[in-house]
DNA sequence: CGCCAGATTGATACACATCAATTCTCGTGG
DNA sequence: CCACGAGAATTGATGTGTATCAATCTGGCG
């Protein structure tokens, strides 16, 4: 089991051992059992802070990831960006492209992706009703993904949004005894403003306010322990 | 290039008459041929301001528009609404909501839709590949349209999300030769502000700022003519 | 050791929100 | 037909959350 419907967010992940590779699969709503996307991809293993593919490019595969975080972003002309998702263990992503990839792929940590034909996908999905089943619900996890991203992007100040964020982060890693309560923070501040809709700076005072209250502690940077997860619950509130 | 990725918006619906259900069912990537959701569902009529559903309900049933608008919103317990999108027909909702809508459901204008039994529609899936091929479509629709959203809200100023919203909505109606250049807002400046991520008053400003510079012109406020739609697109850059 | 990207911190600016009136529009009833 | 009321839109004055600009600090790595 998995603790199903998070909103954003991604998870940890180690890196690029191969033992890293075993270490999966079953993502958001994904049986156990049987995955009827096995088997039907190539595994890829892209570096990090290497590009899967770039927005604009012809839509011809779509991908799962099975290790690593990977970010979907887009750049205006004059570089503001904007990261749609951070994809982890079990996402789908590149599927809901039409001709051209409207997103730009990137690998924030090391990954490791299973990489799908998506003309082969859409005949094997037409063939096996299960498949089809089983894209549709990886395909609703992402909208209701995004979909909550847009009330914080559109609503939430920035306290609230990284509340919401380290919130989600946590009930989203499988829940482990030892890592209750603590998070991995695979991306850098920029990453994370990005996300947010904020600028580096913003990010760094409201995190570094909050560790002022005890509301959260970290040492280094990217490994952030919830002190008092009930009042970051109170912040992100909104879902 | 690869003009099909619309972002969001909606499309102008006259109202509440008889006639205005024949007029549509074909949405965005919908052959005229044969619709293979085409009599799967109840025809229901909503008036204006009422509620499909609320946010939290059990999510038995999803809707495709055949006439008017629909918003899906949500509101924060502070009174803080986003709009995450604004529906029209054709287009699919309440599909990707697991055990609760996560958003609410409303009539901006009359609206017609046509309602399926989720459950009974997953398996109208499961045993029609077509079908299932069809609900992908409308699916990775709505996907793609709340990803350029949240381009919009995390990183576009307000002039340049009005400006896109405005482009959208023209590029989306169908193109007679009447209403080129023309569209009809069929929502309050409420509803664009909470779908914008703004407030009524900078909606209003900047729209009459758009006026002023002769760049869009209005005498009623819902009947916007875009006099330099090239001005226009030029804000809209970013997708 | 020194370099450099990332992170933090401070001072200041600005875009948009907020608060507060009007004005406009339209439906209703006298 | 017009006065009335109420929600919607506009307009103005002011406030503020976050961006921007500018150092400085930190830690990993060649």
């Amino acid at each position: 089991m998995y603790a199903s419907t998070v909103s954003s967010v991604l998870t940890p992940a180690r890196a690029f051992t191969s033992s890293a590779l075993h270490a999966v699969a079953s993502g958001p709503s994904t049986r156990s059992e049987s995955d009827p996307l096995d088997r039907c991809g190539t595994i890829v293993r892209i570096e990090k802070n290497r590009s899967l593919y770039y927005e604009g490019d012809e839509a011809r595969h779509c991908f799962r990831v099975r290790a690593g975080t990977v970010r979907l972003c887009k750049i205006t002309e004059d570089g503001r960006r904007q990261i749609a998702a951070f994809l982890t263990a079990g996402e789908l992503f590149g599927w809901a492209d039409r001709d051209a990839y409207g997103f730009s792929a990137e690998a924030v940590t090391d990954v490791v992706v299973e990489k799908f034909d998506r003309r082969r996908m859409e005949q094997a999905a037409a063939a096996d009703p299960k498949l089809a089943r089983h894209i549709l619900t990886l395909l609703s996890d992402r909208l209701a993904s995004a979909q909550s991203h847009l009330v914080l992007l559109g609503r939430l100040t920035a306290a609230e949004r990284i509340a919401t964020f380290l919130v989600d982060l946590v009930k989203r890693q499988k829940p482990t005894p030892a890592n209750s309560g603590t998070v991995e923070l695979t991306m850098t501040r920029r990453d994370l403003a990005d996300y947010l809709g904020l600028t580096v700076e913003t990010v760094s005072r409201v995190m570094n306010g909050m560790k002022r209250r005890r509301i959260i502690s970290f040492t280094a940077p990217e490994n952030v322990e919830l002190t008092q997860s009930a009042a970051l619950e109170r912040l992100a509130m909104a879902a």
